[in-house]
DNA sequence: ATAAAATAATTACATTTGTAATTATTCCAT
DNA sequence: ATGGAATAATTACAAATGTAATTATTTTAT
């Protein structure tokens, strides 16, 4: 069957056979990584889906109840969910809609929009987080301290490589 | 700035002090692994551009040239690029229209279709999977064999917790 | 044998995301 | 001080993805 990942390792040998040079583990791996990814992703939307939120907008709220003058701009949310300016723009038009958060105009620099957390938008956000953390303690409990910290490094590690990348 | 990690890290230890009861690492080890994956998407979608592909459509091109009997079914597209069976329908349309893949009906089961590689997909992807292979070991590159071996094993883990949670 | 349930793919439609162009403002080099 | 370049956000549009309903076929329980 597809979903257990044998399968894609089977796969991944007959392509090797056909074509020779392959990178065979670290090709094994960007594969687990999608692939983990999409069901990571797939399980906090579902989570978050009775909220309204999904994981975009979520981390949204997040940055904003967790950033130090409890204001940001459009950019930095681009940034920080790896999403387009665009992308960004849309969601804060939902989340302005739902009263979760407010535009502001910014006293420095005419050009730029600070967004904020309304009030109901902070309670809606510290109303989730305690869910989403049990279901983030659910999801790591059969992880050891020595686990979590050595993926962490290894996150951290190909997040490095990745932006090297990108700047060469 | 925001590309840095710590960034996230202060914030998040801004919420921390807000609400208490957070698994600070694990919450990070989650924040870190959705935008590396974005990263990673981003990088091989630029990569994949000029060959008239996305991570998607590549991965349904690999899965076809990989496959036991060189055909696939829309349904098995679906699981294992982790997408809706709807965009597989849409993604198969694409590939058919490019003179990349076939669609035929099956003989077994008059539901199902059979999707396999024309020689021009075969060709575009054997083309492409060494230059693929070789942005991979870039990426890979200042991992050493021991890390591969741990990476590895952390995602298979992850992967299993996830999938117990999803049967759950 | 047959009717209900299950399965496979697709269609119609909505949501999410992105690229390129536009508008407004600020920065910077003369 | 001022005109060109850079920056911020948005708008118009296109591409990618998803949910629910539909059609065709097969499986299964009587």
């Amino acid at each position: 069957m597809v979903q257990d990942f044998a399968y894609f390792e089977r796969g991944i040998d007959r392509i090797s056979r056909q074509l020779p040079g392959m990178p065979r583990d670290r090709v094994v791996l960007n594969r687990l990584f999608f692939s983990v990814f999409k069901e990571l992703d797939e399980l906090y939307n579902r989570h978050l889906e009775e909220h309204g939120l999904n994981t975009s907008s979520f981390l949204a709220m997040v940055m904003l109840i967790s950033c130090e003058e409890n204001r940001l701009n459009p950019r930095d949310l681009s940034n920080a969910l790896v999403a387009s300016r665009t992308n960004v723009t849309r969601l804060t038009d939902e989340l302005v809609g739902a009263g979760w958060v407010a535009r502001n105009p910014s006293i420095e620099d005419r050009r730029r929009v600070d967004l904020s957390l309304t009030a109901a938008g902070r309670e809606l956000i510290l109303g989730v987080l305690p869910k989403v953390w049990l279901l983030i303690e659910r999801q790591w409990a059969d992880f050891s301290a020595d686990e979590i910290v050595a993926f962490d490094l290894l996150l951290r590690k190909m997040q490095r490589s990745l932006s090297r990348i990108k700047d060469a």
